[in-house]
DNA sequence: TTTTTGCGAAACCAAACAGTTGCACTTATA
DNA sequence: TATAAGTGCAACTGTTTGGTTTCGCAAAAA
């Protein structure tokens, strides 16, 4: 069963139920009235989400408040720098020539 | 057949392509090298990547090189923004907490 | 021309996944 | 106390996934 954060977020449902949760905790029930499908599916990918430490349970009397880990989030954030960096060289090297173009002129 | 950058980058493997061919485009035999799998699985994953624009390919005889479409990788990027704004909120947040605490001493 | 090389496509398979329904447990309320 | 509400867990099902092997095709090399 591979667990990580990339698994995590490649299902749209649960990219949904992240983004909900991200403003404010809520209970399965809450969040499942937001998607087409049962409770108990939407308790699935909580528990997914909870594998992976994305989701932090916190109980309250007989319900459970769905928390954001949000810092779990910087993982994609630290993989993703790699190609920001790439893309940002790129963007400097295009600036070099235009500005030697216009040196030219 | 649903063919989302999320679900392109959740596997390892196709992580591991996609990291090899930012430097330099490849062809699938030398990517295959990288890995402990066939050339047709890297060939497979190759072809998911294709799918969802997140690699481009040039034919020079018979060889193909890949190349990553680092601009596809944005999407990604541009979807974490959403939390990125939301913990550096709230590393301001913290940052004024502290300062106030500092004024009151 | 014949053989080798690089490649994609198809058929196949086991494992994982994303749902469902049904059930049991605990807490709040009548 | 009896009942309703909120929840997790287990069993089951159809589909997707990630790998394999086998094959055919086109380009390069013998």
């Amino acid at each position: 069963m591979r667990r990580d954060i990339f698994q995590a977020i490649a299902d749209p449902t649960r990219r949904g139920i992240i983004t909900l949760i991200a403003v404010q905790a809520m209970t399965p029930n809450a969040i499942a009235e937001h998607f087409d499908m049962t409770r108990q599916a939407i308790s699935k990918h909580l528990r997914i989400l909870t594998e992976c430490d994305l989701v932090k349970q916190e109980q309250q009397g007989r319900e459970i408040y769905y928390q954001l880990e949000i810092d779990k989030m910087k993982e994609v954030d630290k993989w993703m720098e790699q190609f920001r960096k790439i893309w940002e060289t790129r963007f400097q090297q295009l600036d070099q020539l235009l500005s030697t173009i216009k040196k030219k002129k």
